[in-house]
Order: structure tokens, then C-alpha cells, then sequence
DNA sequence: TGTACATCAGTGAACGCGCGTTCACTGATGTAC
DNA sequence: TGTACATCAGTGAACGCGCGTTCACTGATGTAC
């Protein structure tokens, strides 16, 4: 499912008003992004992708950044309800949920590059408006919580700090996404989902969590 | 140590000739990458921080792409010479030397964080020219090889894939350098090091590779 | 239901700006003899 | 050691371009009565 399929913009317009015009820009800037890197989004180029005079975006966005920062935080946003759908409540079961949730960051790297660079390659600060922090918030928050009920499979005295582990696995997934995950990336001998997936492996077996400790 | 501090440029000038142009587009791009983000950068500023025409650059770089590619080789190349350094073939042990490379990692993230945004997310492909391509391989030789090195501590039946266990550590690095490794980044509850550090434990423990083990 | 009016969301022309790139040129340097 | 010449590495002026942004404007829409 990409984007750039669900663009809104110059073929459904009706008349001197846009009507959706915001979200055409966005978009407008996704396929942008995608086609071109961050730094290959103007705001006269996703004013002409949306069919509209160069001083239209004003009226909508303060400025590039303004817009930017909006672009990453939808992409935030349904981030965050992929990880959800997938981490599906710890079901089947603990360890499963969190490899469903380690495949679904990679397959949202994958399958929309353009947001994950806006999210995390663009150089937006995430603390540029309180609506991007909120949003990336919320994505954390997915796996963090997976982290915690994670280790709650395990008796007390063993359990590590679920917010450091959900660190540890943050970073090797966006590690491997931001490597490996894309076309012109650095070739390896496996599918980022499978380095990941033996990845995750290792790291909970490291941890003494194990396939049938934690049904 | 910064390499703005480095900077060979206008201050040097001796006349007509620059003597050293080449390097002092370099650093100069480099500076302005720390400054304003890898976008923020143009060959004319580069030019004026050199105290040279906007013309002079080329005759140097056939263009900017050229330029960033060539701040990413010389990026690469002291990366793979700091690891190198911290690795130390495998002293004193085979576990520290390891830990010492990630430390390497980050703390080359953390003081040339325009070199490591030129490498790494500046959108430059690595592949863009053979020498990057060349000097990037070094440094992820330095890493493939102290994985090698670890792996052969432990008995033959349970030795992992060296190239895999590489590709781990150096997705779960570049995951922490670029997440949180920088002043603007998301803040945690402790420093990137300890998150690598405990990371690094806890997957060498899935591995079965101990402190006792590995002497 | 109709009308008057406020507000919203566009237009299009214009501006200043700085960039990338080219060009014919020229000053400095290196080298053959 | 001197000289002639080729080559190298700069200059500076010029160009076309597209961007960001502003401005007075105007067409469309919503709402109070």
C-alpha cells in the first residue's frame, strides 16, 4: 500500500477552492520525498504536484519545516497503528508479538520510505511541534509496552529494565532499516527481516526468555 | 577533536594559488554539514569559506554530489582507522576489545557527527563512487573482523556466522548513534554508551559468549 | 426561504535572492634544454 | 643558471533558473436574521 496511491490532489478538484488542499500537499510531499530525499521537496514543487498556485501552501503551512514536521507526524501516527495491529496485544504469545511487531517496522521502513525518512532521516527535531512529539511518542509507547509484557514472562528477580530493552530492540530495528532495509542499501546475505528476526533471537535468548518460557 | 580546528583554508593563503583547495572545500563542506544539516549545504558556501571564487571548486569536484562523496570517503576513512585503533587486535581480550569498538563507534558519532551524517544519512549512496565504496568496506571490515576474532573463542558446534553477528552489533551501534547519539536527540534515562554496552552484553550472553569464556 | 455579510481559501504577479555552471581570461608553477 | 613554454589552478563577470515569500485581489462558502 503506498501513498502516492491515495494522493489527493489536482484530479479531484471541483472548482476555485481545493477542499482538501492540506492533505494534498502532504502527500504531494511524500512522493516528493520518496522520488527525490528530503532534501528534494520544495514548497512550489508540492504546490504544482497539488495543482495549485505556488502561494496557496501559506495558507496552510508556516513554511517548509512547518509542513515537514506535519509530513512526519502522520507518518508517526500510522506508525504507531501498524506497530499496534501487529504486536496485536502479545497474542499469540509474548515472544511471537514482539517479532510481529519487529517484522511490521521493517515493513513500514520498507514499504513507506518516504514518511520513515521524514520521520527519522529529515533532521526534524522530534520536539519541533508538541503534536510530532506526542505522535513519535506513541510509536515508542508500542514497543515499550511490548518490551514490559515481555518481561513479565519471566520471575521477578530475572527481569530486565523493560524500557532498556525496548532501547536495545528500537535501535537494531531502525539500525537494520536504516542499513539494510532499502533498495540502494548495502547488500547483505539475508532479508533485513530475517537478520532481524535472528537478532531479536539472540537478544532474548540473552536475556534467558525463552520460545517456551513464555507461552 | 573537531576538525573545523583542522581547518586548512583562507587564513593560509599565500596568493594566487591555494595550494591546498581541495582539502579546505572538504572541511569547509564539512563544517557547514555540522552547522546546518547535510541540505544546508552548497558549493558556493564552501567556496567563500575558502576565500575562493565560486568557480574554483570545480576545479576540483565535478559537482556537489562529488564533493559529499568525497567528504563521506574521508569519513569513512578515519572511522575504519578509530575502530581499528580501539579494537587493538583483540586486546586485551577478545570481549573488551569488542566493547572498546563500540565505543569507538559512538564516540565517532558523537564528536564528528557531520562525518557520520555525511556517511551515513546524508543520502549518499554508497556506491557512488569506487573509492567510498572502498574506504566504507574498510570500516566494516575492522567490525566483521572482531566479530570473526570473538566467534573463534568458542567451540566450532556453537559458533554463530561471524558476518551475521557483525551485522548485529553494527545495526544495533548505528541504531543508538543516530536514535540518540547527538544533543538534539531524544532524550533517555542514561547514556548512549551504557545502552550500547548493556546491549552488547546481553547479546554476546545469547550467544554464550562470557566474560570467562572468552579470555 | 432569501439576503447581507464575514470569513475562508484560493489567485497571479512580482520581488529579491542565491545557487550552479560556463566562459575567456591570467597569474603561478614546473620542466626541458 | 637562464629561458621558453606548457600546464595548472585560480579569477570575475555573466547567465538562467527556481525558490520562498508577500501583496492586493477575488471567488466560494457559511451563517445570522
Amino acid at each position: 500500500m503506498s501513498w502516492s496511491k491515495h494522493r489527493r490532489g489536482a484530479p479531484g478538484r471541483r472548482g476555485y477552492h481545493h477542499g482538501n488542499l492540506r492533505e494534498a500537499l502532504i502527500y504531494g510531499a511524500l512522493d516528493l520525498i520518496a522520488e527525490k530525499g528530503p532534501a528534494g521537496f520544495t514548497i512550489a514543487d508540492a504546490a504544482r504536484l497539488a495543482g495549485v498556485s505556488p502561494a496557496a501552501p501559506y495558507r496552510h503551512f508556516r513554511d517548509r519545516d512547518d509542513l515537514m514536521a506535519d509530513v512526519a507526524r502522520i507518518g508517526f501516527e500510522e506508525f504507531a497503528s501498524r506497530l499496534e495491529k501487529a504486536w496485536n496485544e502479545g497474542k499469540p504469545n509474548q515472544i511471537r508479538a514482539f517479532e510481529n511487531l519487529g517484522k511490521a517496522y521493517l515493513a513500514f521502513a520498507r514499504e513507506e520510505p518516504a514518511f520513515y525518512t521524514a520521520m527519522f532521516e529529515a533532521g526534524t527535531p522530534v520536539g519541533s511541534t508538541p503534536e510530532l512529539r506526542q505522535a513519535a511518542d506513541r510509536g515508542f509507547d508500542v514497543l515499550r509496552r511490548a518490551a514490559e509484557a515481555l518481561c513479565e514472562t519471566l520471575p521477578k528477580e530475572r527481569r530486565p529494565p523493560a524500557l532498556m530493552m525496548a532501547l536495545h530492540i528500537w535501535a537494531m530495528s531502525h539500525g537494520i532499516a536504516s542499513l539494510f532495509g532499502r533498495k540502494e542499501s548495502r547488500k547483505i546475505p539475508m532479508s533485513p527481516e530475517e537478520l532481524l528476526e535472528a537478532g531479536l533471537l539472540v537478544y532474548l535468548q540473552g536475556l534467558g526468555i525463552h520460545e517456551t518460557g513464555a507461552a
